[in-house]
RNA sequence: GGGCAGUUGGCGCAGUUGGUAGCGCACCACAUUGACAUUGUGGGGGUCACAGGUUCAAAUCCUGUACUGCCCACCA
């Protein structure tokens, strides 16, 4: 016997554990299967923890996943953990740094055993919270980017793109974090608008009196110039170009270059090249043959050079702006300061401002395998849910630029290049060489920086699974994966090099169809960061809702285009609700199967309500499974919601217990109450497993161990035409109920208050299924007694009445009616009913839409015509009563 | 500067081949000891942002406008 209410904490320890101990996550469940289905989950960080983007995303792979499995699909879902180089070195810094220690303090072997350490716990952490989910990948299975399998998949990658040329090494401006001490990618760098200044400073003539004035926005990289650029057609300073200038303060000599980037509408005309400092400069600087100076050092801080003033010397790059302001100003030099706001890079991680820093560093070259993507997608080898992600996908490979691979971070896996100390060539390997391969000097050291993180991540779909063992049997069997499921925000970071690296790597496509979801904000639509406090907490939400009703709600609030989901904690309490509802109504069922028999339903005993709840079912079953197959989890959920409650708990179980109570039908009536129930907990369990699993496991005569390996419902063909009768009669026996409920509450009827009813129904199809099913209309309103008639010969006095499609409630109320009430009740109704007749009547009436509009249409307007003024007369009558 | 979304009852949202606007919450009224008050029953509430256009017919297709959000882009 069930408890009376749901407890989920208690529950959905159990039932996981269960679950863990028979090993039921494995795809070994559905060995020998002819078909696979494998899903790669996206690593979660392990210095992350559980989000609630997580337990959306997370959850719609688990219904993917439940319901392969439950098909009877060898199915698989690899989990794992991401190392995230940056973020986990920063947080251990940091951490360190409490204590008063650098990571220098340490070195790099003794650093890195504390981050491994600290990884290992936090990984677990991580795990068991995604374990409070409830989802269902095969936990032994899992790994992780730095695990020696992976790390030697991330060796063997850079070792054959390096091979076919596809790294390289070399001298660009890149994005540099101070803070970090790193090289980032472009994509890691995220701009805002900042308001600061446009500083306009003259640098005077070297030959000649008089100055240029250039403009720019960052003051303390002058003494990084090397040059000042004009537009060669602007004839302020056409006789300018080729002169020379004296850089202030720093008092060095530079030329004046002219270059059609430069636009001379913008400030001055005059453009300071700073090549070591910004991108653009850099490009002109290469195309001028002009040698960068560095005045800014990795850590943010002015360089200790000639060219910088002593006094700025080890200055803090912000501060360094301060004082040149004040130096130029003292000298003389500085012309003009004004507002001006612009762009500026800042690090993902920790949102210091970007220096662009010209540096060595490693890339990958990134158009070859983006033509792959392109012509991978245009051969419809990929596909995006919703389509327009698309575009997007495509945009970003076609203007693609090549990825700076390289980080000068410790945590992560080291660059397998050796340079050596004789002739400083190259070598690359996946083992550790023992002599450089051009000049066999023993004499090698391996390059210090470490990769990406999101390098390993993007071998992921396959390194997980035993690539670059090509024979390996879940490569063999699992890969390509069949779906990727995940958020917008890493289509480019991870998605896009996961694509990139499987073709070029696995000549594969690592899966054919890419569910992208919307994003999980707050209430008021803002991202949910920790830094704001408004994140929600779904370890909280399940302690206080329990997980299924989370999963339910998360789902339901699933769109098919991808909407970004508000979310606020009373988005879980229909889930909890639902919950419960589910809960109780096994709760009766289960009851009332005592003595339930392990025979078929017998087919020729069922009543109409049997009938119709059963060919509900199908229509449900062939719902779900539709929705399943494209992705439709906001109305997977609805669907089942509605069937659940609205058909099932609303009509079907009221019923039951009247048939309960006649011993000619209970035994029947027990077996549909099962099979239903046991029918419904199938088509559930994706989205709610525990409290499926819970009751499932206490259903009679069920056989198998758990509910989550057992058959998903499916039909191998629907006709709906099929179960149109049975439905359309108990629609009509359920409208008329509803209409006899209205009619008496509206005239205020006390309520156990039995009337006369009297239908009059001139449609015969309705005739014939109100006639069959009285037992129903009595069950469900208690009447005095029920007449149902073609026509009212002798209208009743004193009654109320309502329209419902070809029929005609009328209820007696003895006295019981508020006659004024009863009358503004009806004319509100006819002047609606007149509204639509006016509309329609006039819509029949022109003659193009008669000729025009498809048959059908034009039929069944006619017919609703025809309804609506028969109704309109019904109400007529009914007033004239009244009036008389 | 380019691109993509969104704008539907008080709130949050559905509405894929154009054919009488739906759901949850909230609201109002009534009911209630036997699956469930984490309930039941009934009800009120929307000219589908705006302006044009296509069509017999537009929330749904086209054009434009406004507002909101997001992404991308080297202008000092």
């Amino acid at each position: 016997m069930l408890e009376k209410t749901y407890s989920p904490r208690t529950v959905e320890d159990k039932i996981y554990a269960f679950w863990e101990q028979e090993t039921l996550f494995a795809p070994e469940v559905n060995a020998n299967a002819s078909e696979q289905f494998s899903i790669v989950i996206p690593p979660p960080n392990v210095t992350g923890t559980l989000h609630m983007g997580h337990a959306l995303d997370n959850t719609l792979q688990d219904i993917l996943i439940r319901w392969h499995r439950m098909l009877g699909h060898e199915t698989l879902w690899m989990p794992g953990t991401d190392h995230a180089g940056i973020a986990t070195q920063n947080v251990v810094e940091r951490n360190l740094r409490e204590k008063g220690v650098t990571k220098f303090d340490l070195g790099r072997e003794k650093f890195l055993e504390v981050v491994w350490e600290w990884a290992n716990a936090r990984k677990t952490d991580i795990v068991n919270q995604f374990k409070r989910l409830g989802i269902s990948p095969d936990w032994n299975r899992q790994r992780f980017t730095l695990d020696d399998g992976l790390s030697r998949a991330v060796r063997e990658a850079f070792v054959r793109l390096y091979d076919k040329g596809l790294i390289y090494r070399g001298t660009y401006i890149v994005n540099w974090c101070p803070r970090c001490t790193s090289a980032i990618s472009d994509i890691e760098t995220e701009y805002s608008e900042e308001d600061s200044f446009l500083w306009e400073i003259s640098y005077p003539l070297k030959d000649a009196p008089g100055a240029l004035v250039v403009a720019t926005t960052r003051p303390e990289t002058m003494f990084g110039d090397v040059a000042v650029a004009v537009n060669p057609n602007d004839s302020r300073y056409k006789n300018l170009i080729g002169k020379t200038l004296i850089l202030p303060l720093a008092n060095v000599e530079i030329p004046i270059i002219a270059d059609d980037y430069v636009d001379a509408e913008f400030g001055t005309g005059a453009v300071k090249i700073t090549p070591a400092h910004d991108p653009n400069d850099f490009e002109m600087a290469l195309r001028h043959n002009l040698e960068a100076e560095w005045v800014i050092d990795t850590k943010g801080n002015m360089e200790t050079v000639s060219r910088v003033p002593e006094s700025l010397h080890g200055l803090d790059r912000f501060e360094a702006r301060k004082q040149t302001e004040a130096l130029l100003e003292q000298h003389g030099f500085l012309v003009k300061k004004e507002p001006h706001s612009h762009n500026v890079g800042h690090c993902q991680r920790c949102g210091t401002s970007i220096e662009p820093l010209l540096s060595k560093q490693w890339f990958v070259r990134c158009k070859p395998l983006a033509e792959k993507c392109i012509q991978s997608h245009d051969q419809g080898e990929l596909k995006f849910i919703p389509e327009r992600w698309t575009k997007i996908y495509l945009d970003w490979m076609h203007n693609i630029r090549d990825w700076c691979i390289s980080r000068q971070l410790w945590w992560g896996h080291q660059i397998p290049a050796w340079y050596c100390d004789d002739c400083s060539e190259i070598t690359v390997a996946v083992e550790t060489p023992t002599q450089c391969h051009k000049c066999k000097s023993s004499k090698l050291t391996q390059e210090t920086d470490v990769l990406d993180t999101w390098f390993s991540s993007g071998l992921w779909p396959f390194s997980t699974m035993g690539w670059p063992d090509t024979s390996a049997p879940d490569f063999q069997k699992f890969y390509p994966t069949s779906v990727l499921v995940t958020g917008f925000d890493i289509i480019f970071f991870w998605v896009a090099r996961m694509v990139m690296d499987g073709l070029e790597l696995t000549d594969k496509s690592p899966f054919h169809t890419v569910y992208i979801h919307g994003l999980i904000r707050d209430e008021k639509g803002q991202k949910m960061s920790k830094s704001k406090g408004n994140t929600i907490d779904p370890v909280e939400i399940i302690d206080s809702y329990g997980c299924d009703a989370m999963r339910f709600s998360l789902t339901r609030l699933v769109t098919y285009g991808g909407q970004d989901i508000k979310l606020s904690k009373d988005s879980f309490e229909q889930g909890k609700l639902f919950a419960n509802k589910l809960w109780n109504a096994s709760r009766f069922v289960l009851m009332n199967l005592e003595g339930v028999d392990n025979q078929p339903i017998d087919e020729s005993a069922l009543s109409n309500m049997d009938r119709w709840i059963l060919a509900s079912l199908k229509h449900y079953t062939h719902q779900a499974n539709t929705a399943l197959s494209e992705f439709r989890f906001g109305e997977l959920a609805d669907d089942l919601y509605e069937f659940i409650w609205n058909l099932f708990c609303d009509w079907y179980v009221e019923y039951a217990k009247k048939q309960l109570r006649d011993e000619t039908t209970k035994a029947n009536t027990q077996r549909v109450l099962l099979y239903v129930l046991d029918q419904t907990l199938r088509l559930m369990h994706p989205i709610m497993p525990h409290i499926t699993e819970e009751i499932w496991q206490m259903l009679p005569h069920r056989t198998g161990k758990s509910l989550m390996i057992s058959a998903y419902p499916t039909l191998t063909a629907y006709d709906p035409e099929k179960n149109r009768p049975v439905h359309e009669s108990i629609l009509t026996v359920i409208n008329v109920i509803r209409a006899i409920r209205n009619v008496r509450q509206a005239s205020g009827v006390p309520h156990p208050h039995p009337t006369p009813v009297i239908l009059e129904v001139t449609d015969p199809d309705e005739m014939a299924a109100l006639e069959a099913n009285q037992d129903v209309i009595h069950h469900f309103v208690k009447l005095e007694s029920l007449t149902l008639t073609e026509a009212l010969t002798e209208k009743p006095a004193n009654s109320a009445a309502d329209v419902v499609g070809s029929c005609r409630v009328v209820v007696s109320l003895a006295g019981a009616i508020d006659v004024d009430a009863e009358v503004s009740r009806q004319k509100k109704k006819l002047e609606t009913l007149q509204k639509e007749y006016d509309q329609l009547a006039g819509r029949l009436n022109n003659p193009s839409f008669v000729e025009r509009a498809p048959a059908a249409v034009v039929e069944k307007d006619r017919a609703r015509l025809d309804e609506l003024k028969q109704q309109m007369t019904t109400i007529e009558d009914q007033l004239a009563q009244f009036v008389r």
